[in-house]
DNA sequence: GAAACGAAGGAAACCGGTTGCCTCGCACAC
DNA sequence: GTGTGCGAGGCAACCGGTTTCCTTCGTTTC
């Protein structure tokens, strides 16, 4: 029993001057609380700022883990207490253009309240994403984000599972999941009375696929807008691809076809980028003779364009920041399930200037 | 001494029943060596491969595993063996798009090794990295990647870590470390050798600023490999920004002062696109006129420009992957410390077609 | 038939931080 | 002088998996 005993404390604290040395391990609390003078479990209340202590102890804890460099084994934190300080963030398709905005922001907002991020990427596969699920939850994340490129709902990752789940960009077809999508309607809106505000009313609306939510939504909206208006797009939607090759086509389709257009809304900036340059080459100006409005304000996109184009933001930053504090919430017991939308915003460039 | 017993029995152990029937917790190794009538560390050994066990009894260990849908909890393993399974990728500039495939590689690599990955994002500021730096070590990561935008070599994020560090597409300035990057030298060359094989003689070179580390090594490489072959480019190497709008700038130039040229191999597509835009403008015909070449293979760009652009691949998905292996036998003690270049790629398109 | 050996599996220490409960000692009241 | 109350801090259980050591068999050997 005595052997025992020794060991015990032979593995457990260190003298003094082991613990001011320099240490390859790192420091435990245990080497807090004996350069402290104290027992670990008071220096964890120390530090925690729990239990009744004399001030002066408390700072004497402090200013030990200060001088040792003390941060604490994150494993046995959680292990003790439940709580890992960690969320999963999934994104169902690969990371690309959208996710990384939404990521960043994410993690800004967890980032900012002490919560570290896995990264998954389940590139459209589910078997990947039931994997990187059955990952994350033995890691013990504390909470899920789940994103991916398309905005059209998605069935939920999984039913019933022991931590609150926050879909970004995405949404689940489940209205009692949380989820925080851009109002592509709203932006579509937008779009159409910056055109209508500019005096523009021969209207034309290039696009993505007709099977993409996006397109089909952003159309919808484009027509019931200018009907609200007592007008109508000069030619019914143009769906396509999204690409600029698409823009170029579409471009061509329209000056060759169309009565008269002075104003293209288009469903991406790339279709955008596509159309003025036809419509360059063919000697329309822009925006004098037809003005131009993309959808996503991708940097690249706009400020290559010529002339620098007005685009759609979505704010997939602002989004995949209220989705993380939202799944901060949800942790601290505090859940808003549904389906959040949020508003979008006009950048206007050259492509629409006055005069 | 009894009640406490009770109580840890009580903790510890479920009816059979309770550990079938559906259970909000997640199962413990204890309840599936319960479910198996064996001892929680005999579970662990038949779980792990471990010990001298019955082969009937580890396989009835491993049944109930299954049945019960036992994983583990991530941080008791982490507690007692010191390994967490878990590495930090730190981009040191913010995530775009030369991060993404990096990540993207680095976390395949990962995945497939069973380890997930912090992404933290230290947005160009040094606090927030040291930051990270801290977070992570607390967390007791295996180890460390280091990323970022430039391929400049940098300062090492620290001295003597615990864990071992490995810099993907950046590079540490202490050669002892390990980096994995683009041989942008062989990409430059390679990109020449195309043109020079194509019979161009009279070779223009256009590029982002002369201060930036990639732009100098492109442009030196390009100015040795002509004079190799007992050549010089048209004009000197045009140093500006990595935009479209200085490649459109830059081809004007070209047009009103080169004498003549027939080739241009440009440091980015972006660069690249706006030059062809300006060429084709002015009626020259690419690749009939002038050959392109841009640098970077970033599909949006090879593809959106007209004609279709020849480009460099730095293959950054492979150096993600690569760097993650390299992490990989670091923590498993056999690290290969240096700075390992890995080649590029041409992929030729339209723009430097034959005929 | 007893000693020796090895296979199989159980008991408990251990990782490090947290927390409930208990003790100790001092101050105050009766 | 004894009792009560409370402030301060220590002790040890606990989280869940791993691992070391030890016990308990059954079998072999002389």
């Amino acid at each position: 029993m005595s052997t025992v005993l020794v060991r015990f404390s032979e593995a457990r604290t260190r003298t003094p001057e082991e613990t001011l040395r320099k240490i390859e391990r790192p420091p435990t609390i245990t080497d807090v609380a004996a350069l402290a003078g104290v027992s670990a479990g008071t220096a964890s209340k120390a530090l925690n700022g729990r239990g009744a202590l004399r001030p002066e102890t408390r700072q004497r804890v402090h200013q030990a883990a200060e001088q040792l460099g003390f941060t604490g084994n994150a494993a046995a934190r959680a292990l003790g207490t439940g709580r890992t300080y960690t969320v999963g963030m999934i994104t169902t398709d690969s990371i690309g253009r959208f996710s990384i905005p939404l990521m960043m922001g994410a993690e800004d907002a967890l980032g900012a309240g002490r919560v570290s991020v896995f990264l998954c990427d389940a590139r459209d596969d589910p078997i990947r994403e039931q994997y990187y699920l059955r990952t994350l939850l033995s890691r013990n994340v504390d909470g899920l984000i789940v994103t991916g490129r398309r905005t059209q709902a998605r069935p939920p990752i999984a039913t019933s599972l022991p931590v609150p789940v926050v879909y970004a960009f995405i949404s689940s077809d489940d209205p009692a999941d949380c989820s925080v999508v851009p109002d592509e309607a709203d932006g579509a809106e937008r779009a159409i009375r910056h055109l209508l505000s500019l005096g523009r009313r021969r209207i034309a609306h290039v696009t993505g696929p007709e099977h993409h939510h996006s397109a089909r939504v952003r159309a919808g909206t484009t027509e019931d807008t200018l009907a609200g208006e007592g007008l109508a797009l000069v030619v019914p939607t143009m769906f396509g691809e999204w690409s600029e090759a698409w823009g170029r086509q579409a471009a061509g389709i329209l000056l060759s076809t169309a009565t008269g257009f002075d104003a293209v809304f288009c469903g991406s900036d790339q279709i955008a980028r596509g159309v003025a340059e036809t419509l360059r080459a063919a000697g329309r100006h822009i925006p004098q003779d037809v003005a131009l409005v993309g959808f996503d304000n991708w940097d690249v996109m706009v400020d290559g364009c010529q002339p620098p184009l007005t685009s759609i933001d979505m704010d997939l930053e602002g989004i995949g920041r209220t989705a993380a504090e939202m799944l901060l919430d949800a942790i601290n017991g505090s859940p808003v399930p549904g389906r959040h939308r949020r508003p979008c915003r006009l950048v206007p460039r050259t492509s629409t200037a006055v005069g």
